[in-house]
RNA sequence: GGGCAGUUGCUAGAGUGGACAAUUAGGCCUGACUGUAAAUCAGGUGCGCAAGCUUCGGUGGUUCGAAUCCGCCACUGCCCA
């Protein structure tokens, strides 16, 4: 773990070392179900719970069904919007099928003799919903120091900007997760992004002072690129794991385009490639055969968040696109590229191409698409647009299936049916 | 509950009756250079081809004219209880 670049902080690093030496261990890590999926920015943690479980631990994976409620305030200047119940159970849902493909939860898939323990999914909701309020405060509120937690930095932020009482508790809720794991699950290991340090020794110390206990906290660099930049955003949106939200194609995209200087880094945490492997991969002579490696980088990810078929249909559609001629027919006929449809009747000579270019996605008005044509951006089929008040019926002269670009990297195959 | 301050575009943050679609910075987009990288430079960044239209927490007013003034409502911060 630590060769690999996910350690930041760890409470006892001998005594953890021991613990992992004397058999498996059980360890969690919380996810809230703040959207409909999880994004790449949770990728680090997933990795660690897979990677841990190929070392023969036990990993939980714990929905924040109920912590979601009370919102964290780690990290935010803003108080969290509220989400109903529904939406909460609605996230889970999408989120607990995403650790299907990271997670071994029959067991033994990766460890024979003896077996791998099977992986556990657990919703925080089922019990913290049934929390009495009084008996909380009197077992676990009087173990908390107001002052200590006014000390931290996390807190500190917010009363500047306002923090309210729900909030304020956050790190009550789940330091009790911790300790409800402990003693149910026999759960010594929480681990978490280093953000989330102070809610993991939190629950650390809370096992010691309840229950006499001994847990253990570990937590993972916060994965920034090396442009400053939060792992898992580009421009601002998060990159989904969730084909739907993001397609394996700009999924695989978004991991070939990492800086230089992160490819490395990347490739130990996001990938379970063999260190050799990766320092064969990073000893480039050429700066430019990086790319390579960044191309190893993003199919090794999609490969482990959407499986080899789409993994590979993302790599051939990339490497058509990109190397060779522009425009190919192949690559119309490819589907694996991003694709919009128009139905053919609604070609008239009313649709002009920056209305197509609206339609695919490409331009945000056809105000934006008139900027972008006139500072050489938009194309079809490598033609560039000049005129965007055209209609689209007379460019596309016949052809059923063009290929529009904004910029350099932003395409979308259109299909007129 | 009382007193004071605030709410502006993706974000930070100017603007305090007309010249404001709103200074500036960051972000983002496009172009050039490149290696589907970074850095750099140039341009763009509410909607509309345009006339023009819709924006400055919500709402109602004052005014020829309001982001700017007044009333009410909502939310936030600070101080007092």
């Amino acid at each position: 773990m630590m060769r690999r670049g996910f350690v930041q902080d760890v409470t006892d690093e001998a005594g953890l070392r021991a613990a992992f030496a004397a058999g498996p261990v059980t360890f969690y890590q919380g996810f809230d179900p703040t959207g409909a999926s999880l994004h790449a920015g949770h990728l680090v943690g997933i990795m660690m719970l897979a990677t841990l479980q190929r070392f023969g631990h036990r990993p939980i994976a714990l929905g924040g069904g109920g912590t979601a409620m009370v919102g964290d305030p780690t990290g935010k200047t803003s108080t969290r919007t509220v989400l109903s119940l529904e939406e909460i159970d609605a996230n889970l849902d999408g989120i607990l099928t995403q650790f299907r493909r990271h997670l071994d939860f029959a067991g033994g898939a990766f460890t024979q003799a003896p077996d791998n323990p099977a992986a556990v999914l657990i919703n925080n909701a089922d019990w913290l919903l049934d929390l009495k309020y009084i008996p909380f405060l009197r077992d676990i509120g009087r173990h908390f120091s107001v002052n200590e937690m006014l000390a931290a930095e996390t807190y500190r932020n917010r009363l500047e900007h306002g923090l309210n009482f729900v909030e304020f508790n956050y790190r009550l809720v789940q330091s009790y997760d911790f300790l409800h794991l402990f003693r149910t699950e026999g759960c010594i290991l929480q681990l978490g992004g280093s953000d989330q340090w102070g809610n993991i020794t939190g629950g650390v110390e809370l096992v010691r002072k309840a229950d006499r206990g001994k847990a253990f906290g570990l937590s993972c660099p916060l994965l920034t690129t090396a442009t400053g930049e939060k792992m898992g955003k580009t421009a601002g949106n998060s990159v989904w794991l969730d084909p739907g939200l993001t397609s394996p194609f700009d999924y695989y995209q978004y991991w070939v385009n990492c800086d230089d200087r992160d490819v490395e880094r990347l490739l130990r945490i996001y990938t379970f490639l063999p260190d050799d492997r990766i320092a064969d991969l990073v000893a480039v002579s050429d700066p430019a055969a990086l790319r390579a490696a960044k191309q190893t980088l993003a199919y090794e990810v999609t490969v482990l968040t959407h499986g080899t078929g789409a993994a590979t249909a993302a790599r051939s559609a990339a490497q058509a696109l990109f190397s060779g001629p522009r425009t190919s027919s192949a690559m119309l006929e490819d589907p694996n590229l991003p694709t919009v449809t128009i139905p053919a009747g609604e070609v008239t000579t009313d649709l002009s191409l920056a209305d197509a270019f609206v339609r695919a996605g490409l331009a945000s008005s056809r105000g934006d698409a008139r900027r972008t044509a006139q500072q050489g951006g938009l194309s079809i089929d490598d033609q560039r647009v000049e005129d965007v008040d055209h209609p689209l019926g007379e460019v596309l002269a016949g052809r059923t299936t063009v290929l529009f670009r904004s910029g350099k990297k932003r395409f979308m195959r259109v299909v007129i049916e």
